[in-house]
DNA sequence: TGCTCAACTGAATCCCGCC
DNA sequence: AGGCGGGATTCAGTTGAGC
């Protein structure tokens, strides 16, 4: 299938500050739409939002009454209306609002959906067919799911999520890894998130004390969703908003977000709750200063500081393989033979190892009163000294 | 779409003994059969299989190689059994060998399919498409996944199961609720599943110490399924059988097993691999009780319950130090100039002392009305929810 | 024999900005 | 827009050599 691209989406920064660029001026920002997503998303600029969130109808297949995915009721139930009539109609549903997500989202924008068993294989599919990219499937695991009161199953104790980027190799999408990490105790956010479902306080409930939405998302859920795939600024749009937890969440968290939902007691709901939220603020919000972020550095301006002199040798982390800084930042390695020893910090290291590729800043080292120290840390003190100039 | 049934499949009896009938006489039971697995489908009995687990290709699509941080090369899947030409060409090989299932599967049969994010949600369309009736979707949680190098995505760290009946409102398929909860530790079991994957001893290796197979999946989870779903003298399936796993677990587990595998290298390893295994006595056929998960808690996880709040302010013991809890449960030091100063509470704490590492649960601390506490103090109500969800 | 440590490995759709 | 090159990136576990 070809896709339309749009060439006017912002590019966001590659260094400094994590925020975005300025959401577009003709976005309805924050803002509950009513009506049906698909048509009210045809009714946003192209490539205008940065992050999706979509928890569909998810096609319960109950025995008895049939709905079809739009909600209408099946006019002539009877025993010829078989099931595929049903995944067909869904498919087309589910098709249509892909293809809507698509146009409003920037190329570098990511999607999320959430779906059960029931229909989450054919939302998969289809973004497959639509030619988005998978980047995840996340597993949702409940901590306190519903029993299985048959005995006829296992306990359905978990949801799956999809993440997929836009369009296949896309790159530059948000991905706030050091973030993810810094929350799991250090080690790689995995692919199974446990969290407890929805209820208690959190729950919405009317005056009769009944639950507003059948299937409201737990806050936490959703906190990681935009945590890991968006930047403070962005645009996150839900377009089956129901209870408003996505919105919700997003405002705290400092995100711009677009709603839209069709069930009237659905948005009055969500916009009551929205409105009592309270943003966090900026201090809390900002991202972690990622590696990749972080303002570049060039060995030679080491130099240029003083804060290596050329001719200084440097050495692995064993001290055996040595290297000679040169005046113009680049290094000598000292035990190559035949050509091509000179190169930079990292074409040196590489070469001293005989591999292809090597990250010269941690690799080599210079020697200190305290022993060997990777280069790495002088350059710590260069950005120390910048960030400290800038303010 | 309309599916083809067979009308000669037999009636299974409506309730009675734990082990089924015999099967059919003329299937060939305990076999290897080599070659294409539609073709060697299509000359079984129809209606004559219990259970059938499926491995089959998951059509990764891998693009270029892929890199350790060491500069080491990750052994890939890339065996030209797993390279399909599109969707669509993998949608039609699984659509034939779904078909060819159904054909043998007894009425109560129920089917098995494993796969990940790149063909599973393909796998599960087509069997709701094809009537298939689907029970559960399982995911296998490993304990040691492979990570993710770049820090692009989350840790793929799950495969996904399908487990579906042949066709809706299927009566009497087998499922050992009981063995499974008793397994359990007396609760039911969920649909998420914890196993380490396949190495050491386990894994079959050649002669030159090469793994014999790239996807060997490992025997503790053929183990659940067949106990979960099959009974003794039941005959089990596998049109993919690979390096035998399937059928070694059947074997011991006092089951009958049909494989089907095309390559030549797999059949002869599988097979060699299936005499060795001794059948267990049927009295110790019980289920083994599975290990109960140890909790991990992340302080992320206090601040996604509520129990600490953006914004908090953390102290260490003496109230020297401070820290601020941000919306993604990293901590940003107040008073250390410069960058650097956000992370984790345990690198927010070596930071704040100067130090390589520090247990961040003891050394910051919270104003409560009692004082101030160890946020460690409140990981309790957190492993109490944890310890509900664990296996 | 027992301990330590380095090396190796697993179904993986794994970078990005600048010229 | 394609190529170049700086430089960022890993967890749990097994095996075997060395002491």
């Amino acid at each position: 299938m070809k896709v339309v691209r749009n060439g006017e989406a912002q590019r966001a920064p590659r260094s400094g500050i994590a925020r975005s660029a300025g959401p577009a001026a003709d976005l309805p920002l924050d803002t509950i739409l009513r009506g049906d997503c698909v048509a009210a998303l045809s009714r946003l600029p192209a490539a205008s939002v940065d992050l999706v969130f979509a928890d569909p109808p998810y096609n319960l297949q109950l025995q008895g009454e049939l709905k079809r995915p739009d909600d209408s009721r099946v006019d002539a139930v009877d025993d010829a209306w078989d099931k595929f009539d049903s995944f067909q109609s869904y498919d087309a549903f589910t098709r249509a609002w892909l293809l809507a997500v698509r146009r409003v989202l920037k190329p570098t924008g990511t999607l999320w959906v959430i779906g059960s068993y029931h229909n989450i294989f054919r939302v998969g599919a289809l973004l497959q067919d639509l030619d988005f990219w998978i980047l995840n499937d996340i597993v949702w695991r409940k901590t306190n799911p519903m029993p299985n009161f048959r005995g006829r199953r296992f306990t359905n104790a978990h949801e799956t999520l999809i993440w997929a980027a836009r369009q296949p190799e896309a790159k530059g999408y948000t991905f706030n890894y050091e973030a993810m990490k810094a929350a799991n105790e250090d080690v790689q956010m995995r692919s199974d998130w446990l969290f407890p479902i929805c209820s208690g306080q959190e729950r919405l409930k009317d005056e009769a004390g009944h639950k507003v939405h059948p299937t409201q998302k737990p806050e936490a859920l959703l906190a990681r969703v935009i945590l890991s795939a968006s930047k403070p600024g962005d645009v996150v749009l839900d377009p089956f908003l129901g209870s408003g937890t996505t919105a919700a969440v997003a405002k705290r968290l400092g995100r711009h977000f677009i709603g839209v939902e069709r069930d009237a007691a659905y948005a009055d709901a969500a916009q009551a709750r929205i409105d009592a939220v309270e943003p966090l603020p900026d201090l809390a919000l900002a991202t972690a200063p990622t590696a990749r972020e972080a303002p570049r550095i060039a060995f030679n301006s080491l130099v240029e500081r003083g804060l290596v002199t050329p001719g200084t040798m440097l050495t692995d982390a064993k001290a055996k393989m040595r290297a000679m800084v040169r005046a113009d930042g680049t290094l000598s390695l000292e035990t190559a033979p035949g050509l091509g020893q000179i190169g930079s910090i990292h074409r040196a290291g590489a070469l001293a190892q005989g591999i292809e590729a090597c990250n010269g800043w941690t690799y080599w080292h210079i020697a200190t009163g305290e022993g060997l120290r990777p280069i790495d840390s002088l350059r710590a003190v260069v950005r120390t000294e910048m960030a400290m100039a800038a303010e």
